[in-house]
DNA sequence: TAGCTCGTTGGACAA
DNA sequence: TTTGTCCAACGAGCT
């Protein structure tokens, strides 16, 4: 038989697949196969929340497969050494994936390919998550945008992507299925189980990423625009998750959004999230490094206390402590009030932005390495595209125009329930507390850092490494 | 080309 | 209370 093996990794879908949709078309027998090997991936292993994730979409996956008269096949790595052996036990010719573009994973990629073509196999990567792959969008002279904005002009003016490919209704087994290791097996869900915030909030997989992408269409897309900065409504469209784990692809949203008349403030988002992806496969070090090296002179203050008090909400300014409580809860915090929360860790409290990058990782269930690194470098104002340095949130006026009667801050925050909207977001005089029944480091703590003096001392900081001279240390 | 403008998501302060 | 202006920069992208 002309066997191929399709290597899923995050594009745990059927439909729109140029893969599986490459497989079925060229053979006449696919093995779907995916291999947990997250020691290929250090320092950026998917963290607990992203696990959780994707055991779930993984089952729902076997499931789609399984109607579809098929399997997906569940190994442990290494990686290169488990598809050479599949293809051994399956007489398959050749593999194929959707390339991913994290540094790490482009060097694997390449490896794969090199190890299947050496033994005369076929192995090919397909553009499948995102609509234009990096390096495709340059500037006049060819070099990469840095600024978003001219990004987003060029990128719009690329030719409309092609139609998505439909899900195949069937696909051609093989005569006989190589072993899986059950899911279980993986070990991917947590051994305390903390998921129940993420269950309550969230369906994986393929039919969960349609559901949601169908009910952004109906309810929120036409007040996208002045809903999506209120953390207290369902303004924005919680795909993040399912285009991180290519359960819906980026080409199927602009299909759907297009025909729409108000479609272009989202698309401007899957801009941004191709933005992410076209600065990291450019700069690749920025995961770890900032791409402004003036910032590496930054005088940060790593003082573990702050940064507990930050994870767990209680900086003792609710509208970030909501924040930091609703992603622990439910693996998802609100785009306005990741901006916020991010600006406070790192120029309220001068923790390196890597540190909060790091609990992003581990505690989002969208966690996404280009994405993560964009959102926490501009925070930082150290990446592209970066703001003015003297633009600093201040968390009570932030709190106080998106959540201006308090009920995201109740929501995640009951002990500040019964303030009044007015007392909300800022330290209420001593009666007002008294009457809500709240005591201020007691029952919800005092404000760590007062804001006009980390105010203050951030510009200072920040004036020092300007005025130092902007050359990059040695 | 050499200068000009502007930068997803502001804030503080004066009037 | 609302509105306008400036705020310690810098450099990409454009004309």
């Amino acid at each position: 038989m002309n066997h191929a093996l399709v290597w899923f990794r995050l594009d745990l879908r059927v439909a729109d697949n140029p893969a599986l949709a490459q497989a079925v078309a060229a053979h006449d027998a696919v093995t779907p196969v995916f291999i947990w090997a997250p020691e290929e991936e250090t320092p950026w292993a998917p963290g607990g929340a992203s696990r959780w994730w994707l055991h779930q979409s993984l089952r729902a996956f076997q499931a789609d497969l399984a109607a579809r008269n098929s399997r997906l096949i569940l190994r442990r790595g290494p990686t290169a050494d488990v598809l050479m052996t599949l293809a051994a036990e399956t007489g398959a010719r050749a593999v194929y994936w959707n390339r991913r573009y994290e540094p790490a994973m482009i060097a694997r990629d390449r490896e794969i390919q090199r190890r299947f073509r050496e033994a005369g196999l076929a192995a090919e990567g397909f553009p499948g998550n995102l609509l234009y792959e990096p390096g495709t969008v340059a500037n006049r002279e060819g070099k990469p945008f840095r600024v978003f904005t001219a990004f987003w002009r060029a990128w719009r003016s690329m030719p409309a992507p092609a139609l998505s490919l439909d899900a195949p209704t069937r696909l051609p087994s093989p005569e006989r299925w190589p072993d899986s290791l059950p899911l279980a097996d993986l070990a991917l869900e947590p051994k305390i189980d903390w998921a129940a915030g993420l269950r309550e909030t969230w369906q994986p997989g393929e039919a969960g990423a349609l559901q949601q992408l169908n009910a952004f269409l109906r309810d929120h897309v036409d007040a996208y625009t002045a809903e999506r900065d209120r953390p207290d409504h369902e303004g924005t469209s919680r795909l993040s998750p399912h285009l991180h784990f290519g359960e819906i692809s980026a080409r199927q949203v602009w299909h759907a959004l297009s025909p729409h008349p108000n479609a272009e403030p989202y698309l401007r988002q899957i801009a941004w999230r191709e933005f992410a992806y076209h600065l990291l496969f450019h700069f690749p070090q920025t995961p770890n490094e900032a791409l402004r090296p003036e910032f590496r002179r930054f005088p940060w203050q790593l003082d573990p206390r702050m940064l507990h008090a930050w994870t767990r909400g209680r900086t003792g300014y609710p509208f970030v402590d909501a924040g930091m409580r609703e992603l622990w809860r439910t693996g998802w915090m609100h785009n306005r009030v990741r901006m916020v929360t991010a600006s406070f860790l790192v120029k309220h409290l001068l923790i390196p932005w890597q540190e909060g990058a790091r609990w992003f990782w581990d505690t989002l269930v969208d966690a996404d390495l280009a994405n993560n690194t964009l959102g926490w470098q501009w925070c930082a104002g150290c990446g592209a595209d970066a703001a003015p340095y003297f633009r600093i949130f201040n968390p009570v006026l932030q709190g106080e125009k998106f959540d201006p009667a308090g009920a995201y801050v109740r929501r995640w925050i009951p002990e500040l329930a019964r303030l009044p909207d007015a007392w909300i977001h800022k330290p209420a005089p001593r009666e007002v507390l008294a009457a809500a029944g709240v005591e201020l480091g007691r029952t919800y703590p005092a404000q760590v850092v007062d804001h006009q003096a980390a105010r203050e001392r951030a510009l200072a900081a920040l004036a020092g490494i300007v005025k130092s001279g902007g050359h990059p240390i040695a």
